[in-house]
DNA sequence: TTGTAGGCGTTATCAT
DNA sequence: ATGATAACGCCTACAA
């Protein structure tokens, strides 16, 4: 088993030459004989010579590794973002280093933590439902760890973000619903004490005001995303005298319990109410009742460009001014249910 | 900006002590005196120092990192494979390299690649679907990085390896739709090169012979995943004179795909043909119609065990024989639909 | 054209 | 109880 690699050092004494030599000619160094350089490449090739990154790494003090955290890739939104991500890392020659925060704070900082051991070149997060301290991104910048925030942003300003505006996303919903004829639109929101949650609201309700009906806060009914609640807020809206004819749903899973709970209530679905959605999930072209139309977040475009911003950030890390915040709003387009293979497995 | 980082040297200086004294205080090394460790680390929580990582994998010559690559994570199995990785390695203090092959074994090397290149202690790997070179895999036993197979694994024997075994899995899904009744049991099968499709197709006839039911190849379509090709299959089973009673699909996706189909032929699902299927993923708890039955295949589970093994492989690198191979195969099981909570976002 | 030497940050060995 | 020094593998400024 051949424990101790090929080094530099190595080849450079059985070539009798010096290390810098070898290194030189390895990389092609120009003042380089021609003849030394053929020697030390052919020697290289043939023992299978590859430079340890490690060493490498350390001399350069950057990794080529970034680190990317989401709440959970189960999440369909999560595991385009990252494809969107890996595919300029892989272009760009940097590696991801992933892991999940499962929506828990307290593991969303042991993870943060243990890639600032690591020390990656810099970090992409959507941050966790429920995180208010942030004591250890700013571990990150005394290490020149540049951050971008993704999706779900933090609400202050001096952070890097690429996100999607679903409030203006809500209100060309609705808009899109009224010119369908449906007049009773229902919302079932996410958890009022989400920022998620509140931008829908916002955008519900300045959406149905601009189509000049009147806001009726009976239509608008909570889940906290368990089927459970989604079931019970479902057969409030539908348990009135004037049930909805229209009904948002918070995301697409949302969707598609609501959708269960409908069908077994008998209701034809996008029949006798329509149902529309946010996210617009490759999952949806799968699915029996896919809403009739969903609000495209783009979470690869959002993947991709967080990565570009980050590369930018790494490479001009000293150039860059602490107050020169980049912040991207990807526009929300109402896109009906995709068409997608399925997956293999 | 802090450009540079506090290291040892520098405590040391302004400690008037030597390196080594810091170093040692830092690791509470015995026989360094309780004043002098006590200034040490009192200074080192002051200016924040944190042990350079990279230097210390440089000297270790290992880094705790370990590479994942999977086809697609869109796909649930893997998310969930991943996620079983995920809570072993944080657990162990080690961090996951990630990447996608999307199946293509063009980049499946590329990425092997690169994390050769970085160095990975080791690696767990589900192939892509018609990976047959691994000459990229033979370049990682040069540098002593152990791979564990999980899932989609080679079929040469020496190579770790962890999967279910489906073969078993589909005699008994046969033996349950014969109990509930079913005579006529339809398979919508993957393109008959796969190992996974020939794994299938055995079960199948092996467990019809079983129930001393004939073997009806007409019973028997294909599907490359694309939803057309799993349309025509269902089209095929249909329009037969004597249609399937139930039909087996080769994923949950694929179910997905010919239930959407049967529907809109105006088939009850569940009802007029019994559906059933391979994985048990969670998003069958949301969607419309479940299968009645899913063969679960523990990917959570598999994940974790790859990672166990992988790691026992790392940490006992020197004394373990080359001849040793693990090779643990994980017994499917009839389950019902999941009950799962909408994921948030 | 090639060699020498120093340094990156840490730890371990051997002195003191 | 503490210090000096070497070593890990690579690169590069400087010297020859």
């Amino acid at each position: 088993m051949n424990q101790t690699l090929p080094t530099i050092k190595e080849m450079a004494i059985r070539l009798k030459v010096s290390t810098s030599t070898v290194s030189r000619a390895l990389s092609n160094h120009p003042r380089i004989g021609l003849k030394t350089r053929m020697e030390v490449q052919k020697l290289a090739k043939e023992i299978g010579y590859e430079a340890n990154a490690k060493a490498i790494f350390f001399k350069e003090k950057r990794s080529n590794i970034i680190g990317v955290i989401v709440p959970q890739i189960r999440e369909e939104f999560f595991s385009e973002a990252i494809s969107g991500i890996e595919s300029i890392a892989v272009e760009k020659d940097y590696t991801i280093l992933f892991a999940q925060s499962f929506d828990d704070p307290e593991r969303e900082e042991k993870v943060v933590d243990s890639m600032r051991k690591q020390r990656v070149d810099g970090l992409i997060i959507s941050l966790s439902k429920q995180t208010t301290k942030f004591s250890h991104f700013h571990k990150l910048d005394k290490l020149n760890i540049p951050v971008v925030y993704f999706d779900r942003v933090p609400s202050f300003s001096n952070a890097h973000k690429v996100y999607c505006d679903l409030y203006t996303g809500t209100i060309k919903m609705i808009q899109w619903l009224f010119k369908k004829g449906y007049r009773r639109i229902g919302l079932i929101n996410g958890p009022s004490n989400l920022a998620a949650s509140k931008e829908r609201l916002k955008g519900y309700i300045d959406g149905i005001v601009k189509q000049h009906l009147k806001v009726d806060m009976q239509l608008v009914e909570e889940t906290d995303f368990s089927k459970e609640t989604t079931c019970r807020a479902m057969h409030k809206l539908l348990n009135q005298k004037h049930p909805p004819t229209a009904i948002i749903s918070f995301n697409d899973y949302v969707h598609m319990d609501a959708v269960q709970f409908a069908i077994s209530n008998n209701i034809k679905v996008n029949r006798d109410i329509a149902f529309v959605s946010y996210a617009n999930l490759p999952i949806t072209g799968h699915i029996a009742y896919p809403p009739l139309i969903s609000i495209e977040q783009y979470p690869f475009a959002q993947g991709s460009k967080a990565i570009e911003v980050l590369i930018s950030l790494i490479q001009n890390q000293a150039q860059i001014a602490d107050t020169d915040f980049v912040s991207i709003e990807v526009s929300p387009d109402l896109k009906e249910t995709p068409v997608v293979s399925s997956p293999y497995y």
